[in-house]
DNA sequence: TTGGACTATGCAAGCGATTCCATTACAATT
DNA sequence: AATTGTAATGGAATCGCTTGCATAGTCCAA
């Protein structure tokens, strides 16, 4: 069913039918009633492929994930889609499970969709994205990568902080011999907190440790832990690269039957909602993914926010949160 | 950058250019050659919304979740993607929240984009709106509704027997007092489950029970088993209508120092990742997502379903877990 | 009655692709 | 050399919509 049958019906041009639909206040009550009646009788439904191709713009923004399995990535999916609405947008969603050549297959996707903003949470970034993504002129949001120029922006998480803070608590509760648990992400997140955790590791003389990685999920969690485990390391205190992974690593202590935190501490990172409902609670490092999301649409849709520049760099700050995953070394 | 653009460049008719573009094998191989090298400087991007509109189909597939939050619905995303990806497909998720309203957002967004098929895995679906989309043509594949005719199908999980596995594993134990945790969703699955569940308890002579209602999350699974305490009610076992809320109870026991399953039986449903992650892992009811992914794929695309009908009835059986979270009745 | 000044509508040119049909090029066959 | 068949290309209509511009209708003041 198209504009002109709807026309035909109602007996006016596909013009005023195109208005009426739109809600374009030219067109005059009685005119746009019978346009809604005659479209609603034939079950009229706007192409919105046509409707992109004509009107320049698609009225969608789009997303591109490392993991949505993972709530961090989840929980900005779902702020970015309220304001998206919000402001008459849909969301296009996209998933790479951290492979790079998906990512560029999402790349290519989103542009042609011709989405009117694109966002790119992810870890596997690579500069040649970058590149096309700039020439096409299409606002875009990175993450942790580089810096904002032209119409795109960064958004740069200050997980050295957050990871800082994490191996100064479990010092001050004597812990000495750590391990991390990473995932095989070959950029920015987990590299900037793994080399954070070198770096301030290497601060304590009696510092012993241990790095390991997986995949991001839950499985991967417990693989690492096993791992650490089978190598003859006993670490008092595993540090993990984000909670959804953390989760993974409590399994396999209860497996071993090693009490958290007495035998040894764990610590998360982003503070999903999953590192409140684990058992024990997890210690971990805030991440404001509401404030994510919402500063993304900003950099997206410049007239949801008026003053602020279209290409910035945004620094989010993480927060240290102790719940019960933590205690005295043994 | 479009078509026009490109074969200016390389010297050939638009035309030419959409086939070599496309792969089509008339095209010469030093044409093809020249324009891809074209194609390539120019930074061209096919226009999908074009191309949807010019050749009639989208090659999109949409698929709509009342929760994608929960890994119920992640875990049939995940497998539909796949294969749609595999076949050329891609694929559009959309979220309603459980609520009415989105989803007849979606279902128009989904129509209005022209997808080739269509998924609706929710449990508010309303008559009105299959006939909607019956109206368009759009093969779709609906989940726990009606019946299956023309080019609709759908897929019927027996939620009746998994709980009624549930129900006779705990009275065997020597439990007697319990408590259905449900969620907010009108229709089928929940109510199903909810049914089956009063069926099942309602055998029993000696048996008390109680029913809560919540959202579905972590916060609406522990907001419920929180209702059931502070009503003075005591159960020996919590039956949950799926593994997500299942853990925001597990969470609240942990809270009120009951120890699970000691003092109560906990159970969760489908079967998610999490259940073998929680603490206790779920005694749960294994629900195949990955046939339900497959099966709704080759119901939507009919060419990858050689022999089998267009419009078909889907039966799925569950399959009963015991892990740790339960256990005889203090 | 007529002439603006609006308000409502229609016409038609795109948007960027696909695809049917016609045409050309070229090699093979007579 | 003429003919034929096939492979490669081009022309042009079409998909369903938006939108600038032209036109028709309406109303009121002069």
């Amino acid at each position: 069913m198209n504009l002109k049958e709807v026309a035909k019906r109602a007996g006016v041009s596909i013009a005023t039918v195109s208005r009426a639909i739109n809600n374009i206040p030219l067109v005059k009550g009685a005119t746009r009633r019978r346009v809604f009646k005659a479209a609603a009788e034939l079950n009229y439904f706007p192409n919105l492929n046509a409707r992109s191709l004509a009107g320049g713009r698609s009225r969608a923004l789009g997303m591109i994930a490392s993991n949505l399995e993972n709530p961090f990535f989840f929980d900005i999916f779902r702020v970015l889609e309220n304001r998206a609405r919000a402001h008459g947008y849909e969301l296009l969603a996209a998933n790479t499970d951290y492979q790079a050549e998906q990512l560029e297959r999402c790349v290519d996707l989103m542009i042609g969709r011709r989405v009117d903003g694109l966002a790119v949470i992810v870890s596997e970034m690579d500069p040649h994205l970058i590149r096309k993504i700039d020439e096409t002129d299409i606002p875009a949001v990175f993450y942790d990568v580089g810096s904002a120029k032209h119409r795109m922006s960064n958004i740069r998480v200050r997980y050295k902080n957050g990871i800082e803070r994490v191996v100064e608590y479990l010092h001050s509760l004597q812990h000495s011999r750590f391990a991390f648990v990473g995932h095989h992400s070959v950029l920015c997140p987990t590299g900037e907190r793994q080399t954070a955790f070198l770096e301030a590791v290497s601060r304590y003389s009696n510092a012993e440790w241990r790095i390991v990685a997986n995949e991001d999920s839950l499985d991967g969690g417990r693989s690492a832990a096993r791992e650490i485990f089978a190598s003859g390391f006993r670490p008092t205190a595993i540090i993990c690269v984000n909670d959804f992974m953390a989760v993974g690593v409590l399994r396999e202590l209860r497996e071993q039957k090693l009490r958290v935190p007495e035998d040894v501490s764990v610590t998360g990172f982003d503070n999903i909602k999953l590192a409140e409902y684990s058992s024990p609670p997890l210690t971990t490092v805030h991440i404001p993914r509401d404030r994510i999301g919402l500063l993304t649409f900003e950099a997206l849709v410049p007239e949801s926010a008026i003053g602020k520049p279209p290409g910035r760099e945004i620094v989010v700050d993480p927060e240290f949160i102790v719940r019960e995953s933590t205690g005295p070394a043994p």
